[in-house]
DNA sequence: TAATGCTTTCAGAAATTTCTGAACATTCAA
DNA sequence: TTGAATGTTCAGAAATTTCTGAAAGCATTA
C-alpha cells in the first residue's frame, strides 16, 4: 500500500481524534490504516507507512488486541504475522464504549457508592453526599441504558435513531395505552 | 470548609475522571469542589482547599467559565469573586457531551467529508472512501441523535432511560400501527 | 496619584505520557 | 547447534501537558 494524501490525511487525524477517544496517536494510526486497508498488513508495513518504531507498532498493536479491534491472520510460507481490523464499524463503536465504560465510569461509579455509604460527619458532608447521589444516579442511569441499548439489534437501534425526537410522540403514545390498560 | 477525608477522595477521584473527559486534573478537582460545596469560594479557598498556586486556579475557573460550568457571584463589601457550580448535574452532563462534540466530533465528521468528496485515485483508495464513509455516517447518526434526544424534556428523557431495552417492544408495537393505518 | 486587594497572563519548570531502539525471547530451517 | 526472521519488553529519551510564580493589569479607595 501506498500513503496518497488522502489516506494520510485519515490516518493523522485519526490518530489526534484517537487520543480524546482513550488510545493514543500511535494506536489510532494503526487502527485507521488497518480499517481502510483491505488487505492485512505486517508489522514492518505499519512501522515503515506510519514512521514509527517496530516497538512501538508491537506496544500499538498490543493495546488493539486487547481492545479486540485487530485479528492476527496468516501466510501460507510466511512467519510473519499479519493484522486486519476486527468486526464492523459498529462493533467498532461498541468496543470503544464498553472499554471506556470499564475503566472510565464503572470505578468512578463504585467510589462514589463507597462514598454513600459512609455515615455524614456534618451538614457540610450530609450536602456533598446529597450532590454525590446525584451524580451516582445520572451515571448509573445512562450506563445501564447505554448497556440496554447494545443489546438492541442494530435494526432496531437504527430505527430508534432516525426516529430521532420523534420518540417523544412514541412514549406518549405508550403512556396512552397504558393509562387505558389500568382502566 | 475543611477537607474531610470523604470530601478529599471524591474531589481527587474526579480530578483524574475530569481528565479522561476532556479537561484536566485541577480543572476537574475545582469543579467538583464547587458541586458538592453549598456555599460558594473565592478563587483562595480553593486553591488553599486543593493545594495547587493562584495561577492554576485562575486558568481552570476560566476553563470552567468557557464550559458554562461555573457562575462568579459577590459579596457587598467584598471585591472578590465567589465561585459556584451552575446549573443541574444533567445540565453538566449536557454541557460536557456538547462541548466534547463541538470540540472532538464535529471536526472529524468535516474531514471525513472533505475526503468523501475527493475523487479515488485508485482502487485503495475507492475502498478506502467506503470504509470512510461507514465511519462518517454511523458519527452523523449517533451526534444527530444525541442531539434530538437533548431536546426532549428530562422527564420524557427519563421515562425512556427506564424503559431501557423495552424501548425494543414499543418500536414494534409502534410499526404494526403503522402498517395498519397504511392498510 | 499612590496604595491596596484582587485577577490574569505567560515563560519556563515540573510532571506525565509516548516513543525509540537495543536486548532478549521464540520459532523454525539448515 | 547455529543463525535467520520475527515478536516483545523496557529503560531512558523525546514530546507533550500541566503547573508555578513573578510580573502586569484593573478597579477601588485613601
Amino acid at each position: 500500500m501506498r500513503m496518497t494524501p488522502m489516506i494520510e490525511s485519515f490516518v493523522c487525524h485519526f490518530g489526534e481524534m484517537g487520543s480524546r477517544w482513550g488510545f493514543n496517536r500511535t494506536v489510532g494510526q494503526i487502527y485507521a490504516l488497518l480499517v481502510i486497508n483491505q488487505q492485512p498488513l505486517c508489522a514492518n508495513d505499519i512501522g515503515e507507512l506510519l514512521g514509527i518504531s517496530r516497538g512501538n507498532v508491537s506496544m500499538g498493536l498490543k493495546e488493539l488486541h486487547s481492545w479486540q479491534l485487530v485479528q492476527t491472520t496468516h501466510r501460507p510460507g510466511d512467519r510473519k504475522d499479519y493484522y486486519q481490523s476486527r468486526g464492523s464499524i459498529w462493533d467498532m463503536a461498541n468496543r470503544v464504549f464498553e472499554e471506556r465504560r470499564k475503566r472510565e465510569i464503572d470505578p468512578t461509579l463504585s467510589l462514589l457508592r463507597d462514598i454513600l455509604l459512609d455515615e455524614a460527619g456534618n451538614a457540610e458532608e450530609a450536602y456533598a453526599q446529597e450532590r454525590i447521589a446525584e451524580i451516582h444516579d445520572l451515571l448509573e442511569n445512562i450506563t445501564d441504558w447505554a448497556q440496554s441499548l447494545q443489546s438492541l439489534s442494530p435494526e432496531k437501534l437504527n430505527t430508534l435513531m432516525k426516529l430521532g425526537s420523534g420518540v417523544g410522540k412514541v412514549l406518549e403514545f405508550k403512556d396512552k395505552l397504558m393509562t387505558k390498560k389500568a382502566d
